[in-house]
DNA sequence: AATGAATGAGCGTTCATTCAT
DNA sequence: TATGAATGAACGCTCATTCAT
């Protein structure tokens, strides 16, 4: 298996981030480790409704009621696992924040490039299709995967606002929106095993040159309220 | 009820096409078409796992025998809906592509508006996220919506081909794939009830001006293969 | 496939016997066997269960409604197939009667013979078991198999009777029920795909002499009332 | 209910033979044991359709749930039933071989007596009928059901070795199979409630002769291989 | 911390049967 | 004759959950 391979194909327990419960155990919180990662290489495997209690114990090793103890409803795993996948993307989007002595231009290029070589991994592929299809009757995760997009969105705003001191923090937020969502929709066609995996390439070239042109040239009057 | 909400909320027939059956009466076409719609409500109204057989069923008031007897499994059921969903779009694209008397701006203007105006119906808000979950795991659907795309991206190339001569039709697809995907992702940002609902004027104001500019000046060598 | 393949092997219309229903079209009467042949094929081929009215419509072509036009329930087709099997060994069994000039005792070598050798074909081996089956809580096929194996041992009482005129007539009926009943069970054993049909040439053997042997020898006060 | 009836009759929990699960509870056993001992009772008294999950759960005041639980799927309950039920017979065969002091006739006597008397029994009578008629579409039936049938023939091969030391393994083998599949043929006539239950100890006193004279009097040359 | 046992609800599917067309 | 439509019951199975051990 090439690096590249791996890269984008491969569920490791780094793509799970979670803290140590509060007055757990050492072994606990290993066994939690545990269950949330079969979890979450169930959902990535085979979907949201592969991921029951039962299959996930399984995966385990274990038997349903040691999995019933750690998380004693399919709710409290699931939004754990909410939790720790939300916690994993943070750690990659602190990365880009932090990157001084940069054009905001060449900033926005790196974080394009990141953010669509991350949606080419089945890991991200596959999660979020399945986030998404749950916002729509779950307010619980609607809450918790808008409020990771918009953590995702402030290093965005930061460059926009660099590049237009001139709009205000709901102009650039909506130029922001704009781009954050466009990648997004990138996801279905180009995704890990979508149709137009190989056309990634000339999708961010595109996208890239397209958000950088919009932001330099959109008129502030351009923007609606 | 107004119109407004009507428009973006309501499910009504129309949302579906499909022929009726050879050989059926006229009697089991219409009880066809009263399964198809319970089930298209369910998705809607609570996601793909409430569109169990029982469920359908009882949503027109009938015995699940009978549901079996028109539809033998659950998967006929789903691929039915899934090509008339799919017909009733198709039925709108057509309506796009017969626009004569206009410069290519202002058709792929009108292109945009119709496509976000649909995003933020309520069918489509909830049922396209339902369909890219499902083509993670399911080849058949992953073709059948990826057929659906290809067919309302043919317009927009034919538009982008127009105003780009130079390009060849890989470059424009290419350009066609991202205006298509862009707006496809807002659908998760401002579909119905979503967050930014109600920012989609902003959006669609940039997001049209964003792809008539990246169509008006990219240059053909920086788009790769 | 050769001769021998065919002959043990095969289920042809002639496997079956039954006269037209009295005051029934012809057309009927052939539908009558159509039907009551694809059940026949069913059952041989994957049991009592799998021989549904469904399963039986489809195997003909026909549909549900118009099966249970020609059998309105399960049970007047169950019956009438056992009738026409039934029928269709008897046949078999006349032929057997009806053999002059022949000492009893080769008369007996040809009686085996004929029945061992039809114990081997795939019907026979198929269908038989599942009769045995059905005798134990079904009072009808009880009744209607037993007639059959009484029919079947009308000839060979008769040899037993010119073999050993001392014995009275319920001694040749032992003697002839010990006959069949040996013979019946070597269908588990050497028939169709069984673990010994290789060896049926041994059991035919030893049957047969075991068979001449006993009638020969045994005595007459030494078989209970 | 006379010690006959009992004897010919009842099912008991000694009908059925099989060893705790390891890890498991004494009362997980118990209700194994509860779940084989149903099962049995509804295929005796009505047949293996009526064997089904629902009415073995019923038949143990038990839900449906609780015998998913002990018994994940119905093949596991059949092969769980199948293992029992032959470790039952088993049982009884090993107590055939342990018969010192006998001259070979009168030990093959004492085998015959224990055999049909064991065919007259409603559970032997029910059940083989029922399994011979399964081992016709299930190779693992048919596999079990033999070599259960093996093991009885051993000590009957051994007796017929003894009574014949000219003979060679496989002619002995044909031998016993003869006399295995010939009284196995008459639980169809003679067994529990069968039409000719009455006659028997007629079969007995023919059959047990008729082994014997076979045994002693067919030259090895007859015997083809 | 972990397993064993049990419940109750729901799932997709198959079936024999009835009746209108 | 034959098909289309509908019912009601049962099937094997999976599931989230609860609780005793």
């Amino acid at each position: 298996m090439t690096e590249l391979l791996k890269k984008h194909n491969a569920i490791s327990v780094a793509d799970l981030a979670f803290p140590p419960r509060e007055g757990g155990y050492a072994k606990g919180h290993e066994t939690r480790e545990q269950i949330l990662h079969a979890a979450l290489q169930l959902l990535v495997d085979h979907g949201y409704r592969a991921m029951s209690m039962r299959r996930v114990a399984a995966a385990c090793g274990m038997k349903l009621g040691n999995l019933t103890y750690h998380f004693p409803t399919r709710e409290d795993l699931v939004r754990a696992l909410l939790d720790a996948v939300i916690a994993s993307y943070e750690v990659e989007f602190s990365a880009i924040s932090q990157n001084p002595d940069q054009t905001p231009e060449h900033h926005l290029e790196l974080y394009c490039e990141l953010v669509l070589e991350d949606i080419r991994t089945k890991k991200t592929t596959r999660v979020f299709p399945e986030l998404w299809s749950l916002t729509n009757h779950d307010p619980f995760v609607l809450d918790r995967v808008h409020e990771l997009y918009a953590r995702a969105r402030a290093p965005l705003e930061a460059i926009i606002a660099k590049m237009r001191p001139d709009l205000d923090q709901s102009q650039c937020a909506a130029l922001a929106l704009f781009i954050s969502a466009s990648m997004e929709g990138m996801t279905i066609f180009a995704g890990y095993e979508k149709p137009f995996e190989p056309r990634m390439p000339a999708l961010e070239a595109i996208a890239t040159r397209a958000f950088i042109d919009i932001i330099r040239s959109i008129a502030a009057e351009d923007i609606p309220d």
